[in-house]
DNA sequence: CCATTGATGTCCGAAAACGGCGAGTCGCAA
DNA sequence: TTGCGACTCGCCGTTTTCGGACATCAATGG
């Protein structure tokens, strides 16, 4: 019935699985597990044009051979003011590195919203580029991913041991 | 942020009132008394424009002026499938004459979804053109009407008055 | 050291409230 | 015996409300 506006997808193997992308003319607006939890499926109007994502493929593709460590794309995940100011500060959390919801909360000055900021982690609509993987409990508790505790794993190990330089895994 | 549809409107005098008229692409989208209870106002982003909406001034200038007893226009109303289903039936409910709430459910197959009919009819968007205000008790009582049931005693005798072809108003 | 508590935004399911009704019942009066 | 009005109760889609549950954490008290 309505016109709703144009949007594209694609997917994308990675050392963690198949990713799907999705964006519209603003920019990217959702990156998935394909085996995630959550079992999604592309919207039937949404095409299937790899050409429309290769913007963020390519930088995708560069963050797991270990030769990117900041993303540059236009963004347009959708959320509420609360959550975008969440997700906005996810950018700022510097490669191989990490920091508390109650980090968080304080840093986008509501330093009692703690719950609120891990619920609206756990909404992250832009998973890797919004780095979620990098907010853990205050105690080192990995505390959850929605690619499952095994991929946060994973890429806070690949982050690390890239921005330190080691040539070998961490243990 | 998004970019939703483009949406017109406009207003007519009326012997009832003031009319405002909205549409989409689709079609007619809203009617609504000026002066009636809700006290709307058109969303910031529609765009007032009479030539977009005088395909519907028309007939309803022609309806008020007892020239037109049937609307031929594109429609678009927003509602739920139940809803739909009882707005689509009241548009079979000739000129001139009268249908109950109960007699409705039974047409729509939902003999006993009485009083959801009466809702529907309360929601109706587009007052005058679906004609609810051809709905009244089973008892005859007039029991409601969003514009007022002064309004709906206006229309009903107008209705009874040019469809029997008395040149006098009924008492 | 462990259990408890309070503060926070959002989503989701369940439950309740709410109507532009109408059929049935009952009392009361011609 | 009718007829009429007031009242009760069941019906059903939609909307609203409400209560938890969360990717937490610091403070408190035993």
């Amino acid at each position: 019935m309505n016109a709703p506006e144009t949007i594209w997808y694609d997917e994308l193997p990675t050392p963690i699985g198949q990713l799907r992308l999705v964006a519209d003319a603003q920019g990217l607006r959702e990156v998935w597990f394909e085996s995630g939890r959550h079992q999604r499926a592309p919207a039937p109007h949404w095409r299937h044009d790899p050409d429309r994502l290769a913007f963020a493929r390519v930088q995708l593709e560069e963050y797991f051979a270990g030769t990117r460590q900041v993303f540059a794309l236009p963004l347009h995940p959708l959320g509420t003011p609360f959550q975008l100011a969440v997700w906005h500060e996810l950018a700022r959390i510097p490669y191989g590195s990490t920091t508390s919801y109650g980090e968080m909360a304080r840093r986008i000055g509501q330093p009692q919203a703690v719950r609120a900021v891990g619920a609206a982690n756990g909404r992250n609509p832009l998973p890797i580029v919004l780095p979620c993987h990098r907010v853990i409990g205050a105690d080192g508790s990995l505390t959850g991913f929605g690619g499952g505790l095994p991929v946060k794993r994973y890429l806070l190990s690949m982050e690390q041991r890239i921005a330190h330089g080691d040539l070998f895994a961490a243990s």
